[in-house]
RNA sequence: GGCGCCUUCGUCUAGUGGUCAAGGACGCCGCCCUCUCAAGGCGGAGAUCACGGGUUCGAAUCCCGUAGGCGCUACCA
């Protein structure tokens, strides 16, 4: 059988678009899956759309989403260069072969001429607005003579007329188009680069591309590229066009209502995993309940039938709660470089905390959180002493009688040797036995006192994170703010 | 405007002629667990399967039409 190939093929537009995440990741898992070979190629054939720095971004990128490919423009392979502005070369070649073969030819036609055509085709209501051909019908010494005074042409592919151009899709199956409804498309354009559907189709040939999964945005363009294999005498590759990724509002994913680069998500905390889970859920699924997986989970799972055709809302909502359970599922070592880097953006910069401080709150925060960095907003006192106290929190559990209590609880506290959690709870229980009061009589104060807050991991834990001069110093001064604070305490 | 694609709970989806007056997940609500918040467990609300016609004993599933959404319609990709 022959060998499965696979590529993603992005221009290098700045970023890597989630959209683009997708594509990349179907491309990657079909390949791996069949034991193909995936391939990156750079399609950056508008000079004019040229970004500093987009290449090396997308490398990083894909390569921080794990999506490694076996050739491309910095790996090498057997077919490079995998930059298509590397391979102008080529393209003009094949370009002049189908002019040679009649099925493309030479446009002299000034972009002037193009508008006023188009305006009058407009102002006709023509069903269809297209190249009029007029190139085609000039003579071949009037074509010599222009090119020997250097005059500006593109190549335009000869699209025959009354003629059905139909096509099979993995996930739309039979797509039939109507020729007369199809432009005759540049192919090079006078800058003597080659237009996306040249150096598309050349590229996909001459890499031995058996497969190519690409955004539904093709589609349309699909039968073009069907008329030059055909044209060139080349066996057509397999196609699947995936189905868009929808803003809320159901238009195509676009910035202006949300993130779309990659790494936005990366700058806000979401794991890659997460990311990765996501993206492969929206528009394919495994035919059962399953909905957590990781990149190999998806290899030995993945297959193109299983792809949707209609568009999938991203829904952040669903990213946020994937992004949870992928951080339950790492261990407190996995998570603590992930800590330590968002300490280091932070305001608790220079605090300098020893990793075993910082797996401890890593422990007692695990379940509490979706992004790493709610450990400092949600757990803020594990980094600072609590300047406020919750005013519902005071209402609710500081008594009159709550200063004497905790001053009691901390100098039980005092007498302990090295306490652990444990230590803590037997001698909270038995100061609350001694008050004749019920344990949470002390732990909502308390806890009040040590966080400022009401939410958190158990009192235990807290505590012994902490550690009895921190809680000491915590209470006292809780003691100390809150009775001034002229509240109404009962 | 033309051409193409699509259409099941708010969202992602299962479903390929009878087991579906439609199952799961996110979100929302409630209960349990419990020192709080989470996590977890249990339960609830939520889709007359876009609409209208057919075919069939029987349709979310097949056919036709309509509507809506989206994409393409560049010397952009």
């Amino acid at each position: 059988m022959k060998q499965i190939r696979t590529r993603f093929a992005p221009s290098p537009t700045g970023y890597l678009h989630v959209g683009g995440l997708r594509t990349a990741l179907y491309n990657f898992l079909f390949a791996k899956k069949n034991n193909g070979k995936f391939v990156l190629r750079i399609e950056d054939t508008d000079r004019s759309r040229y970004v500093e720095g987009a290449v090396e971004n997308l490398i990083e990128t894909l390569k921080w989403c794990n999506l490694t490919y076996d050739e491309g423009p910095d790996v090498g392979g057997p077919f490079g260069p995998y930059i298509q502005s590397l391979r102008l070369e080529i393209y003009r070649k094949y370009a002049h072969e189908l002019v040679q073969k009649g099925h493309a030819y030479y446009c002299f036609c000034t972009t002037e001429r193009l508008e006023k055509l188009r305006q009058k085709q407009i102002e006709q209501r023509l069903p269809q607005v297209k190249y009029d051909k007029y190139c085609l019908r000039l003579s071949e010494e009037e074509i010599e003579e222009k090119l020997e005074q250097k005059e500006p042409y593109v190549i335009r592919l000869n699209v025959p007329e009354n003629n059905v151009i139909r096509f099979n899709d993995v996930i739309r199956e039979t797509v039939e188009f109507d020729s007369n409804n199809i432009d005759d498309q540049i192919l090079l354009k006078s800058d003597g680069y080659p237009t996306y559907h040249l150096a598309n189709v050349v590229d996909d040939h001459l890499m031995q591309i058996s497969h190519v999964i690409r955004g539904e945005e093709w589609l349309s363009s699909t039968p073009k590229h069907v008329l030059l294999y055909e044209y060139f005498g080349w066996e057509k590759p397999v196609f699947a066009h995936l189905p868009l990724l929808l803003n809320p509002d159901r238009s195509k994913l676009s910035k202006r209502q949300g993130d779309v680069a990659v790494e936005d998500y990366r700058a806000k905390g979401y794991l890659k995993e997460a990311l990765i889970n996501f993206v492969a859920l929206l528009g394919w699924n495994p035919g059962n309940d399953r909905e957590f997986f990781y990149l190999d989970d998806l290899i030995n799972l993945f297959s193109l039938d299983r792809v949707n055709k209609s568009g999938a809302v991203f829904d952040l909502k669903k990213l946020q709660w994937l992004n949870g359970e992928h951080i339950r599922k790492k261990s407190v070592e996995e998570l603590l470089p992930f800590l330590k880097d968002e300490l280091k953006k932070s305001k608790y910069a220079s605090l300098n905390l020893c990793d075993d401080y910082l797996k401890l709150i890593i422990e007692s925060m695990h379940e509490r959180i979706e992004f790493v960095h709610e450990i400092l907003t949600k757990g803020y006192y594990f980094f600072q002493r609590p300047e406020e106290y919750e005013s519902q929190s005071i209402q609710k559990h500081w008594k009159k009688e709550t200063p004497e209590h905790l001053r009691l609880l901390i100098s039980e506290f005092e007498n302990l040797d090295e306490p652990h959690k444990h230590d803590y709870e037997l001698a909270l229980n038995s100061i609350a036995e001694k008050l004749q009061i019920s344990k949470s009589k002390l732990i909502h104060p308390l806890r009040l006192s040590l966080s400022g807050m009401s939410a958190g991991p158990g009192i235990f834990d807290l505590l012994y994170i902490l550690g009895k001069e921190e809680i000491k110093i915590r209470v006292e001064a809780a003691i100390e703010k809150i009775s001034t604070m002229q509240i109404n305490i009962t």
